[in-house]
DNA sequence: TTGTAAGCGTTATCAG
DNA sequence: CTGATAACGCTTACAA
């Protein structure tokens, strides 16, 4: 039993210390070809009755002895190997901008949950420290069968560097590859509409500079809603920063430092929402008596301040899922055609930080 | 130019749904092969010129001329076929509980981008809704050369899942895998000390009953320190939860009911500590007037909330990418023999939610 | 029903 | 200095 052994090693060494197994302790992987030994039969048989091909005519007989054998030595098809022959790497790549960002982590968490379940590994790409071209390269390099890729301007991208790709978009769409989205529009309605009924007149926006899809349509979605309803952004009332915590914060210090400061404030995201709520809170400004503030994503913390973040919830892990999911789809596909899905649906999680517009002001 | 082609392809079509490329427009990758005839040398000298094998003694010539033919030709060596002729996958894994957790995604952060830095893939292992098991024989068909493995309670899994592992632990000794760690119980020791000289007896921990390796220490640091003031700690003020916000919010619910409730709570990390101060915020409890917070991590969203989370900052990142360097250095390693770091330190962060023990209680 | 042979894209060990 | 040749572990015709 080698693991006892080496434990045995390890044990009689200083405890801070660590003394690897010597190389001849560890053993060999098992291959089929072992397998094919102890069943008395040929290497490719093995392969036949362990991969599942359903072309393969074989006596039950030797189905069962190759069986028993595979499971008695413990055999684990090399599936790098499976990939050369067969031309594919069962592995996806997901690319993301930040795993900090809790959304992000959400999309990957339910990515790979699927890709999982579907037999296909995730290679973790996240574009923070590390450049997304350099990423991209790593992967094609690795020959993975297909790449989710989230919020990275995909568009923006060197079109070779995605070039015989299989790609699935997560929030962004294009005429070159499928995606999955939330619906970003309705998100930026809802907020809107949610802030009106509450009687405010005085609103705010605030969102990255950035051309990312999203925050865009969140944005439209929200301003073509107030102009409809013959509310105006004035033009500091549009504030833009980093859709992070202290994007948010500095974004709402410009807010409360207008002269006729907005009642209400849809946010691009709930990192900037919760810096919004901060910069209130050391501003000495009630919310929401004297502010409201509406984030979108609804991120687990959204809950956990005080008060509780009225926000858009954006189903993040069901993102990922899907765009595994279709990715898989589109490639043990037979039907190769993949429909790019219908945005999925967000809805309006009215908390403790949106409330009617003060009187005064209404 | 295929991906012109593809997209005008694309164009033509209705908005919403997705024609893929057909096969035949998709280029084979090019291979190794494709270079030699280019370059009009055999296959085995590209490999040799661009394998940058310290032993080939190639006319600069030659090189010269494989060089440009790979580049012309846009080549990527095949990794997997890389990994079988040379028994590696250049492959890590890692093995967290919990995306959703910040803390894990640092971790996550960190490890990825050494591994990335150093030519690895990373695998990404979530044990949320798939049994650690799973993963590991899935981690195990791909031939990963190590994992990383985070608070998934690697001693308590059965041995043969991970024997022949090349294994890295996060936050958890063990005499068999070498491992890195932050001084968890310093991390106790110093809230402990915090909370102490801020004049606060009445003291209480929460944390979970699982045995998680770091939050025993936690706790040990933090009760040995107490123990050593001449403060104890009544059964009641040692409340067991889950290691999440809704955890801290019974755990302190149920705190704050003792009869004689404690005025200085140490949490086992942020997201109970974020449930604490929710807790207190509900039952109208102020924080730090009536009772002081501290919790440990740091994770970014404790500078979200108001007041502040007092809190021990543990380098998440820093321990992620630790250990994938200290894998990477395993395997490249011709010293094959590596040393388990000394723990990170940790570090107080006095914020808002901790102050001077009540007078009247003190 | 099963074994043989060829090939997937590399690397490594040899002769030439 | 360079080019065959034989692995690596598996799949897939094609024979037997």
């Amino acid at each position: 039993m080698v693991p006892t052994r080496a434990a045995t090693l390890a044990n009689s060494c200083a405890n801070t210390y660590y003394h690897p197994v010597p190389d001849s302790l560890v053993p060999r992987p098992v291959t089929a070809r072992d397998v094919a030994a102890r069943a008395g039969v040929s290497q490719p048989t093995v392969s036949l009755v362990l991969s599942g091909n359903p072309t393969a005519r074989l006596s039950p007989e030797t189905r069962a002895r190759v069986k028993r054998a595979a499971r008695e030595l413990g055999y684990r098809p090399n599936v790098a190997a499976r990939g050369l022959a067969r031309g594919r790497s069962y592995a996806l790549g997901i690319l993301v901008p930040d795993l900090g960002n809790p959304f992000f982590a959400d999309v990957a968490s339910g990515a790979q949950r699927v890709a999982a379940e579907e037999g296909y590994a995730v290679l973790l790409a996240e574009a923070r420290e590390v450049e997304p071209s350099r990423h991209l390269e790593a992967l094609r390099a690795r020959r993975v069968d297909g790449i989710i890729i989230d919020a990275v301007g995909a568009s923006d991208l060197d079109p070779d560097l995605l070039a015989g790709f299989n790609v699935v978009l997560i929030d962004e769409p294009s005429t070159r590859w499928p995606g999955v989205a939330s619906d970003a529009l309705g998100a930026g309605r809802v907020a809107a509409d949610h802030l009106l009924s509450l009687g405010h007149r005085r609103l705010a926006f605030m969102g990255p500079a950035i051309d990312v899809h999203t925050f865009r349509q969140r944005e439209r979605g929200f301003t073509g809603t107030l102009r409809a309803a013959g509310v105006t952004l004035s033009s500091a009332a549009l504030q833009r920063a980093r859709p992070t915590v202290g994007g948010g914060q500095d974004a709402m210090r410009a807010l409360l430092a207008m002269p006729e400061r907005p009642t209400g404030v849809f946010c691009a995201n709930d990192l900037m929402a919760l810096g919004a709520l901060k910069a209130c809170a050391r501003a000495g400004v009630a919310v929401p008596g004297a502010v409201s503030i509406v984030g979108c994503d609804d991120v687990e913390l959204a809950r956990v301040v005080t008060p509780e973040l009225t926000t858009i919830a954006i189903p993040a892990r069901e993102l990922g899922a899907r765009a595994a999911r279709m990715l898989a789809r589109q490639l043990d596909g037979t039907g190769k055609r993949v429909a790019g899905s219908r945005p999925l649906p967000v809805t309006l999680k009215v908390r403790g930080t949106s409330g009617p517009a003060p009187k005064d002001l209404a």
